[in-house]
DNA sequence: TTCTTGATTGACGTAACAATAATCAAGATG
DNA sequence: CATCTTGATTATTGTTACGTCAATCAAGAA
């Protein structure tokens, strides 16, 4: 190799290479294939043993459950959520399929106030209104009371009808003469958000 | 091709592969690499947690959501009758998108029993869960307590872990050293429908 | 003395691959 | 007719291969 001039740092070094165990867990590794549902817990829990590992003093719970204890404890209880006798997998769902049925005539409106909470529609609840279902009594609908939006439960009995509220701090309204009652549609399914 | 004598079965079979979701798993998977030393821990975790959902009815959201924008009305109408030309029209909403935020980790479950009524978790309704996302406290979660599901709030205070019930005739759980706790999942939406 | 440099090696995440598993419907068998 | 078999079809799974990134080295430059 013919003389080099300045500007000529670098060259060999045997053995300079990365030393083992310094990688971001200090031992070696496995590839493995979970679920993907399972990357982020997994992903959670190593990041957690690691600081543990380093000696850092952890809380135990500072991360979410999820990411927790993957070696199972265990005990026991009863309680909260039987299972129905079907088991495995059903067929997957679309919720646009699932939930709508009339396309052309479904809209979605947002729950304002406390009226409906007896049946389980709450401020800020998502409702799925269907405008081509014919109302029926009984059934929850999005009326229209001299220009105002109401949302309530329709009650006919010959030819009276009611807008009934599911909240006893709220009026029942019966529709008079001279009122103008317009039913804009029919509330099929109510969406909550947590 | 010349005629065949018998012992012919077989033969083309057009669509006749294995269908999607008929692993072990059920979803899509993903390969990560972990320390060798934490490979045993996450099998056992990912059996476990499959054992746990065996006898539930759970159905995977679809992994060809449609699209179907549709729109959402403003709360408050004030004059008028709401139509879908009207300017009234706040935004359109896509329930697979708005309602899913981590498609190939979400899974539909329907609730039994009433001891979350007091968040608006009713029996018969249906559950969006999520399990790409990290439990934290105050958090709806489905979670498995010795082979059983439950839907309950969890609450985290220090080391200290309780699934808490939303119905005053049920109990609160305080998860104590021993107990096997692990959340399979966090409730993102319920939906109700009429 | 500190920083830079080209080279050396280990670590990591993903792609690629092959074997296995699940599914299909026509054909064979009892 | 009911059940099993068969060859083909397709998804899943675990492992290996691969390329990029990261850590380390010591001579040279400032």
């Amino acid at each position: 190799m013919t003389q080099r001039t300045s500007f000529s740092h670098g060259g060999l070094r045997p053995g300079s290479g990365r030393k083992t165990g310094s990688g971001r867990y200090a031992e070696p590794t496995e590839v493995i294939r979970i679920p993907q549902s399972a990357v982020p817990a997994v992903r959670a829990w190593l990041d957690s043993r690691a600081e543990a590992m380093g000696g850092v003093t952890v809380q135990p719970f500072t991360s979410a459950p999820s990411s927790l204890p993957l070696p199972l404890f265990g005990a026991r209880i009863a309680a909260g959520f039987p299972s129905p006798a079907d088991d495995h997998l059903e067929d997957s769902l679309d919720l646009n399929v699932h939930l709508v049925q009339h396309p052309a005539a479904t809209f979605f409106v947002r729950v304002q106030g406390d009226s409906m909470t007896g049946a389980g529609i709450y401020h800020g609840d998502l409702l799925v209104v269907d405008r081509a279902r014919q109302a029926k009594s009984g059934e929850i609908v999005i009326a229209v009371i001299n220009g105002e939006l109401t949302v309530k439960r329709l009650k006919i009995e010959g030819e009276r009808v009611w807008l009934l509220p599911e909240n006893p701090h709220y009026p029942a309204l019966e529709i008079r003469d001279g009122m103008e009652l317009v039913i804009w549609g029919v509330v099929a399914h109510a969406v909550r958000s947590f």
